[in-house]
Parts: C-alpha cells; structure tokens; sequence
DNA sequence: GGTCCATGTTACCGACGAGTAAGATTACTC
DNA sequence: GAGTAATCTTACTCGTCGGTAACATGGACC
C-alpha cells in the first residue's frame, strides 16, 4: 500500500502525484489514506523513513566491523546497489530528496546523508572525499538502472577503483 | 528577471514557487511573465536553457584543447565550481533537475548530462567511471557549497586525485 | 492635440487537488 | 435478527494558482 504510494511519487514527483492516483493504484479510497497517515505530507514523510531505514539496515547488516576496510566497504556498497536495484522507487525518491532543503523531511533525510557521509568519513577520514565518494556511489548507481546490462559486481568495482587510494594503504584489498 | 525566477525556483522547486512570487519578486505584473515566457514552464525552460548554456560555455572555454589531458580536465573542473560559486541558484536548479525523468526539460536537461558524461567517457575511455565522477564532481559541489571555508583549487585537487588512476598512465599530472 | 502602438496593471476565471462530512456496508456481539 | 462499532465510499467544499480579458498609461508621430 505504501508501496502504491511509492512508485506514484517515484514517478511523477511529490506534486504531481494525486492523492486520487495514489488511492486508486492501492485499491482503496482516498479517506483511507487520510486515515491512516493524515495527510499527503504524512504519507510522503512515511514512505520516505521507510526507504531510509530499510536501506540503512541493509548496509549495516552488510558491514561485518570486525573485517578489514576495504572488505566493509565492497560489503557496504553491493548492499546500496542491491537495496537501488530492489527498490528502485525507494531509492529514487531518496536520491531525489536528499537535496530538497525545504518542508519537514530535510530533517529525516539530511539525516540519513549524514550517517552514511559519517560512515565513510571514518573510513577514510577525508570529509571532502567522503561526500565525493557517495555522490559518485549515487550518479552511478543511477545510471547503472538506467542502463542495465553490467554485472553488479563490475559496478561494485569502479567504486572499489575509486576508494582504494584514500585507503590507508595497510587496509587495501588486491583484486583479480 | 529571469534572475529572479531562478531564485524562486532554487529556493521552493517548481511547484511551489508561484507566478505571483515571481512577478512580485522581479518587481513586474504577472501577465509580464507570461508575455515574455509564454507560461510558467517555458519561463522555468528559458532559466534552464540559459543556465545549461553558461554552464556548459564556461566549461568549453577553460579546455583548451592542446592542453594534456590531465590539465584539461583541471581547468574544466575549476570552470565548474567556479560556476557552482557564482551562480548558485543556476547550479542548484541544474543538479536538482537532471534527474527528473518527467516533463518536456528532460530532454533539454538529459542532453546536457549527456554531453558532460561524453566529455569525461572520451577522457577517461569508462563509460561507467565517467558517471562515477561526474556524480563525485556534483556531491562534491554541494557540500562545498554548503559548508564553505575550503579554497576552490583544494576542493579541485579531491577530484584530480579520483581521475588520476583512470586517466592514460601518459597524461598523469605531477601536482605539489 | 488626436491617433495608435507598446507596455504595463488590476481584477477576474476555471481547474485541479487536498482535505472532509455524511452516509453505506460489513462484521461482530448478545 | 436487532444493535452497534469498525471500516470504507461517495460526493462535496474550499483554497490556491496558472492563465487571461479588459482596462490604464505614456510616448511617438503627424
């Protein structure tokens, strides 16, 4: 039901998506949804903690602490790629809102980039280089949904390219 | 004037920035706006189109073509944030909207991400890396913006040191 | 000074969509 | 099977905002 709600947004963007659409393509009434989540922000705001939290567990069930760097990191980056390929209009509107400084759920969202950019600034304790790092991880993962065809694990490996340098060099993983 | 819309259109998105808003803002009447732009997309269109140019211009006239590649590739970078810096509303617009799949801007906007990731996938010969960086380059931006106080060349140089692996052993660029 | 075009304004229309009130329908209890 | 509570729907209100029609103003030219 949420889920209705989801891809409505993912493709048409919070404005355009009526609460109408949204009720009939769940199979229930407008008043329903009213009900259950008391407004459009409400619902909205739902299906936006529930992306989120869904792919911060994915990722940090992923992340084993006791491997080495760069092992959590290639753990952590297949998780977000495969939580982007399962859930694509979760991931969509995430990545859509996670620079949308107005209304309520800058809070929630500027949250989650918070903790993932914290997550990899201890990893490699470069603040610039981390946020870099996830906007490449983002942009890819975007177009690697738009243009399907290479192995998740390919994906997985430009990004791993791209992190072994800021490694410290004790922590670098040999690939292949 | 089509300054103002673009401060409007940064600072709420689309749907939330109204004619009346705008036309205030600008310190004209509304049926101004629609004289000149036809309607609130095609005013929308024009800022667009005219920040993707002077992006996309800005970007042309720093890569002197002769130049090695890796120092190409600087000097593009700088172009960027150097735009990013001064015309930020421009910028936010861009970066919020290239990933919008709906309305008729998509082609505009795709077409200009197209062209960027063409310039970096023929430096860089990776398609894949090519949107890695493009999305680093963008992140990066953001955050720099948001949290100033780091030089321009330093924030530049997070991103020389991503390209360095991927650019043509020959076109490396001794830097410090 | 009258005519006319350009440029602008005020005041309105109509549609769309968020949100709700009041009624229908089911299920459940005694 | 009557009473009733929960669940769901139809049908409406009402504010907002994109868009426009009709009306002002002011200069240019004769």
């Amino acid at each position: 039901m949420l889920e209705a709600a989801g891809q409505a947004f993912a493709a048409h963007g919070f404005h355009e998506a009526s609460m109408d659409a949204i009720a009939q393509a769940a199979g229930i009434s407008k008043p329903m949804l009213y009900n259950y989540f008391g407004s459009k922000q409400g619902l909205y705001a739902a299906y936006v903690e529930r992306s989120g939290r869904a792919l911060m567990t994915s990722m940090r069930e992923a992340d084993s602490r006791s491997a080495p760097a760069a092992q959590r990191l290639h753990a952590g980056i297949l998780a977000f790629l495969t939580y982007a390929e399962e859930h694509s209009s979760g991931w969509t509107i995430l990545h859509r809102e996670s620079f949308a400084q107005g209304g309520p759920l800058a809070a929630e969202l500027s949250d989650l980039r918070e903790r993932v950019a914290q997550m990899l600034t201890a990893l490699f304790n470069d603040e610039a280089f981390a946020h870099a790092f996830a906007g490449a991880g983002e942009s890819l993962a975007s177009w690697w949904l738009a243009h399907p065809g290479q192995p998740k694990e390919q994906i997985a490996n430009v990004l791993m390219d791209i992190a072994q340098p800021a490694l410290g060099p004790a922590d670098r993983l040999v690939r292949r």
